[in-house]
DNA sequence: AACGTTTCCGTAAACGTTTACAAACCCGAA
DNA sequence: TTCGGGTTTGTAAACGTTTACGGAAACGTT
């Protein structure tokens, strides 16, 4: 049961017996007699008064908000990046508004349109795909807009991305060092941003080091979640014996563990694991899994940043940033050393 | 680079040779000529005209936002909750805001007040503590709150909470099905909301079926997350030797099961795990962990609606509802027959 | 005592909508 | 032709702020 009626400026100034000007400048913290502040704080503690975000927002033209379209809320390495975003934002004065794209393109153009109306200050991006039209929307848009993840050729927006070429390209070199040969691939699909660019490194790391390209050893699942992986997982041990698998995900990861597991496989014995994004899961799994961080904390919070400053400087020159992978190695592929 | 200025409603209105009421009726399908329609679709598409929310809302009294406020987002429960609600809430056409409060409980009321500025319709609160002073500032507020967990004795708002006790009692009953015996728990911290209701659960479950009561077979970690738990099992196994453990977590769980295999524990044959929470880490472990779902997604659905509706029917009766538990029965605590 | 400066405060306009009200129009009936 | 009723349109007020502007008051200076 709402109880206090919603109390105003007017209502304020009317107690206090001063202009509704000076309420408003005593609440800004803007230069007003002693006598006047004092008349003005003791009428709005008795009211309750709290200034009203939408008027304020509509003379301002700012609404203190920030969006944020993630594609996929289900997966970890996704909510990682929100936390760290909204860390930064919520630090920065602004709040921060969800809003969820789902797989479905027109999703992202409804959205655009969407944050036309004003509702936030601007807005962090990270989609799955970018089909081609999107570029022209995203360069007409009115509001700032920073996009995680690589954009369509040709589009000038600040923009961070990871490099997946790179990040293949420690995985596959660590297994190379642990002495594995047979390099299989779990992929998630590759009509998605992260997925084309995953299989392009591991396309690019095995040449680089004259390692054999095998068509049966890739898969890629359907999406990028677990039970897809466990399926993915089970067609790539039919079509061939690796004895190391690079996975485009942690959960990729370990539904192929489980289903290796079970085919009594040992990891990492038997077969060397290496995730990627390096998900408090990997770190969780039972032998913990080796992940190829490719910054995504780092890119969260590079992406707020950058949308941030062009809050505050709209004619700052267009970044594009590029994160360095980094390699966390676990238990799931290290080789035992047999002596001991 | 933002390029087209924004348009207004005069704009617009100028454009088309009409007055800005024609125009606002017909951005809002209200009856018109079909000449005046026509004229203003054109300047209105020609000026890619759409209207700001900001303004909407003063005029409106409403921001069709609803503010989220979780204490920890980190944890895979509270993520699979929010996404339910962002699903429900922007179904019905609202925005969702993310209010992070972190485990400060200051943070609650500066919430509160901060909500009185209007900024969303609403709120949906899920509080790890909740301090004595909350009750009263939760029924001072102006605008409609939902809560999802236990309230302040007395404090008569819309409420969803999970029934604990029934649900560590579904665990306990089912291990002793399983020929368990020894059960011990392990719990997060106590001057938590869950952590107080779930170590009730475990008392009254234990005392219910007759089984002794050991102050070693019961821990508690620091807090509810992966890290803590591993201290924590660490600790449980160091002072008892159970045959079964009851987590009041599914992080805590799998925390238990990684330390426990390193001490060359084998689950379930020798310790029976059951999680708390069902969320997809449980699923996903090696092997499986039976859990506790308390209903989380439900939870969050059923908070949802009960806001929605409290939005179109301010005066609607409050509502304290009780989502009844479930057990999903996985590898991590049935007991294996030995022929075969 | 008259003047310029500075400080303080109030009036009113503006932000971009929605909507109550009234004016204007159209139509058919008397 | 005049009138009444209904439809369509425009004018203006309102939502709750912030802020440019000008007037009033206070003060020190010649």
């Amino acid at each position: 049961m709402p109880q206090t009626k919603k109390s105003t400026l007017v209502l304020v100034a009317e107690r206090a017996g001063v202009s509704i000007a000076s309420v408003s400048r005593v609440m800004n913290g803007l230069p007003a007699s002693d006598q006047i502040i004092e008349r003005v704080r003791k009428a709005a503690d008795e009211l309750g008064y709290v200034p009203d975000a939408t008027a304020r927002s509509l003379k301002a033209g700012r609404t203190e908000q920030i969006a944020l379209a993630v594609a996929d809320v289900g997966n970890p390495v996704y909510v990682g990046m929100m936390h760290e975003i909204s860390r930064v934002v919520t630090k920065a004065g602004y709040r921060l508004v969800l809003s969820s794209t789902g797989s479905d393109p027109r999703d992202q153009i409804d959205l655009l349109t969407s944050l036309n109306r004003g509702f936030a200050d601007g807005l962090i991006l990270s989609p799955l795909r970018v089909p081609e039209e999107l570029g022209a929307q995203l360069e007409a848009s009115r509001l700032p807009i920073v996009i995680i993840g690589s954009l369509p050729p040709g589009v000038e927006l600040d923009n961070v991305r990871a490099d997946s070429v790179a990040g293949v390209a420690l995985a596959v070199d660590h297994l190379v060092e642990q002495g594995r040969s047979r390099i299989a691939f779990v992929n998630g699909p590759v009509d998605t941003v992260p997925g084309a660019a995953r299989l392009n490194g591991y396309v690019s790391a095995l040449t680089a080091r004259g390692l054999p390209l095998n068509q049966d050893a890739q898969v890629s699942a359907k999406d990028f979640t677990y039970k897809a992986g466990l399926k993915a997982a089970a067609r790539l041990l039919d079509q061939c014996t690796p004895d190391a698998v690079v996975c485009s995900n942690d959960l990729l990861a370990i539904a192929l563990m489980k289903v290796a597991t079970a085919r009594g496989l040992r990891v990492p014995d038997d077969l060397a694991i290496v995730g990627m994004d390096d998900t408090d899961i990997a770190d969780h799994a039972n032998p913990a899994i080796t992940s190829v961080d490719l910054g995504s904390v780092t890119r969260a919070k590079t992406a707020a940043k950058l949308l941030l400053r062009r809050l505050e400087d709209p004619q700052a020159p267009v970044e594009q940033i590029v994160i360095e992978p980094t390699l966390t190695v676990r238990a799931s592929s290290v080789t035992r050393t047999t002596e001991g």
